[in-house]
DNA sequence: CTGTTAGCGCCTTCAG
DNA sequence: CTGAAGGCGCTAACAG
């Protein structure tokens, strides 16, 4: 285990040399340098992060606040970021939190703001608590999902989104459009699909159509939550002609679903989703999608580049557009 | 921003005994460590991990190497690795590997030894260079997959996976079996499909059923390689009545193609693939599981143990069980 | 261009 | 049970 001063004695110069010479600072010989260069890589010598993240207050480190990883939408938001991350010479320090447990983010400002520079903030949710926690770090924030006052986020327009959904089987000649998504459950007001049913029931009212609420069944954003929400959307007295599913992952369940109680897509009823996700097109699915992989990588640059110029920015916030990809599960009513 | 000067000299004791308090040590009076807390809930106390990291030479982090965190496997790993790491008061830090671009692992033993207490290396492959630099590694290290000699790591047997997947088709009647999977381009020797089929070739001739070589096409880990490897298959002059894929996702690409092109599964041609993703039951895809999941718990719960007794043990290979998953995508001959 | 001198914030002997 | 002193490895301001 070289340190610094063993490197410096066996170039014959001292620790701070060897400190400038090694990090490109200007006041140091080419000679010196190249000297300094070599004998660190024959040494194999590295500086130790958490020894230089003492005088310098940087730990070189990023964190990403993540609920649940091994959900496509946030392995595909992580995968954007990495690059951008690894690419600047940070760190990528992850951190679930804990709504999978039925709790919003908990967010240790104290030991992250030591441990990391900079924060990427996954889905935080709109509650009160959690947003005064994440203004209050004294480093650098981004957001990806909804957006809270004052901090910078990437994220899309879910309303926009829904009404773009629907407007698609409006035009396909759908009125009884029904919705499976939302949790009732949730007390943190995570605004994802409520936004997208909004978009929703805003396209149907523009269209003369009145929202029937007993459309709208509840989903968590997982495959399984779409079996359930089928059934019920199936057994009800006046079926609904076409089924929006507030994820890509809901919708595959509500095609499996419909497939096993042998229900034709998109004879009988069409199907829709929300996300792009990387399997949808084995569905054939038709889907709002939104650039995830995109808005990693630009949330990451935004997140470094505020490292970098220590001015602090007016908190902007960048909305990246989504696109309707018409596959096969939606055709005329 | 409060150290632990400000705090001993707020509670009226010195900062070793606070150090000792919050780190619940022994010599402490029990009125004297609350009285600390207490002040350090109110502050917002806690210790800078850089700072600690300096006199005790641990850094209280893991890295994981991880060659595509967006790929099922990988993710699922992570995630299972991810609660037992933070449970145990580690921090996870995640750095990615260049296989992706081509290179094997490129691991970095320097930085990252000063970086994390232990390492946990996903899908390490094989070749020389890469091993040595593992075992290189000061501190505890545990790999998942491929095993790596002198290095603790937890795996399947890939071997007999893939007997048992050639078996559950034998016993369907099936004689021409194709395999997709292997990259000829592949010049780091990753054994996870080969070995594959290797299982698969001493079934065939435990059988008395000679390997067709041209029934063997390559195939990357993705969906979209399934799509090639089908086509490649079926326009052979003699086809195969059962193709077992080297992944689910291949599977599932394999499934697509062959649905597209009016192949009916399983009549015309049954199709298995191995790992047990989470959506293959959405293609009723008859798969050889594994307990990816617990893998990734199994592995991290090792590493923390090593790091938690520094005392070194022989290296050891954990193999966990693998499991036939019987659907609707094989039938008989 | 280079070396010297102080710390960064915490932990850990060793006294008391 | 507690405090004082020294040091972990590196960086930064100041001399020279």
């Amino acid at each position: 285990m070289s340190g610094i001063v063993d490197l410096a004695a066996s170039v014959g110069v001292s620790p701070a040399t060897v400190s400038r010479a090694l990090r490109g600072l200007p006041g140091v010989s080419d000679s010196t340098r190249e000297a300094v260069r070599a004998a660190a890589v024959r040494m194999g010598y590295v500086a130790s992060p958490s020894a230089s993240a003492l005088p310098t207050g940087r730990t070189n480190a990023i964190g990403v606040l993540v609920p649940w990883i091994s959900r496509w939408f946030f392995t595909t938001l992580v995968d954007g970021a990495q690059k951008v991350v690894s690419e600047a010479g940070y760190d990528m320090l992850l951190y679930p939190v804990g709504i999978a447990s039925g709790k919003p983010h908990r967010i240790d400002t104290r030991v992250l703001s030591k441990r990391v520079d900079g924060l990427l903030a996954l889905s935080v949710h709109p509650i009160p608590e959690e947003q005064a926690e994440l203004r209050r770090f004294r480093s650098p924030v981004v957001t990806v999902g909804p957006v809270t006052a004052g901090v910078h986020s990437v994220n899309i327009d879910d309303v926009f989104a829904g009404r773009d959904a629907a407007e698609h089987l409006i035009s396909l000649g759908h009125t009884r459009i029904a919705f499976a998504g939302g949790d009732p459950a949730d007390k943190f007001g995570f605004p994802v699909a409520p936004d997208r049913y909004t978009g929703i029931c805003n396209a149907l009212l523009a269209h003369g159509i009145t929202p029937d609420p007993r459309l709208q069944v509840p989903a968590e954003f997982v495959v399984g939550a779409g079996h359930l929400a089928f059934d019920r959307l199936w057994d009800l007295p006046e079926r609904p002609t076409a089924i929006i599913a507030a994820s890509d992952e809901i919708a595959m369940g509500v095609l499996y679903r419909a497939h096993l109680r042998g229900v034709r897509v998109p004879e009988d009823c069409s199907v829709m989703g929300f996300d792009g996700h990387d399997m949808s097109y084995l569905f054939g699915l038709t889907t709002i999608s939104q650039p995830v992989r995109e808005q990693g990588r630009v949330a990451a640059a935004l997140l470094i580049e505020m490292m970098a110029s220590s001015a602090a920015q007016e908190p902007q916030s960048i909305t990246m557009p989504t696109q309707l990809v018409v596959r096969s599960t939606t055709g005329p009513a």
